[in-house]
DNA sequence: GTTATTTTTGTCAATAAATGTCAAGACAAC
DNA sequence: GTTGTCTTGACATTTATTGACAAAAATAAC
């Protein structure tokens, strides 16, 4: 799964950009772009934010397929990955109550 | 939120160790045992695993609060962190059934 | 209230992980 | 077979995490 380097390679191409011009617009080398797009390193949250706003779309969005992968990757090998997830959800609504 | 070290600390208290026993049976500090028990701290993979058998607790549980807390602290202070949780679990989900 | 014990806190070095760059290679289009 | 784009792998750099230690703070024993 990588539902944010997929999105990031499709707003690219759709505005017909190649990878040395985003690259270039998030000021790093093109091979670190591929390899963000295919899912081979992660970018950093501040590069995620920039991406929306040159493509001008949801930084929330954007942020929570980011957000996602992450957390996929820290759970993808683990048995107890479900588990471990509806625990961390119910943290997380108790947490936005209580605020 | 911090389910995980809560846990911990219940356990040795439960088995009346001080810290630095369960410490020395970890192989390190007690200062070390001390903030990983109030979430200061992140315990390795490893060391859950050593401290479910030392107590003898199922070990999906403990990991499952363990990971439960790392996906907590990841996401914590985002916004789209319910519906970063949604996307997540549906990758899982389907990841499991396509095994 | 002094002493002894345990736990917490802060600091710094060591280690590990993530990110970035470069150069070479693969692949298409022409 | 040349040109342009993307990918890959090796390595460098940066950032984050962990471990060790000392000292402060809290707790308990007397």
């Amino acid at each position: 799964m990588n539902r944010f380097g997929e999105k990031v390679r499709k707003l690219r191409e759709e505005h017909n950009l190649l990878l040395r011009h985003l690259a270039s617009k998030l000021d790093i080398d093109s091979a670190q772009l591929s390899k963000i797009e295919r899912g081979e390193r992660r970018a950093k949250r501040e590069q995620v934010l920039l991406i929306a706003e040159i493509f001008e779309v949801d930084k929330e969005d954007l942020l929570s397929l980011w957000l996602a992968t992450k957390v996929y990757e820290m759970l993808k090998d683990e048995d107890s990955a479900q588990s471990a997830l509806k625990v961390a959800e119910k943290e997380i609504t108790r947490k936005k109550k209580s605020r």
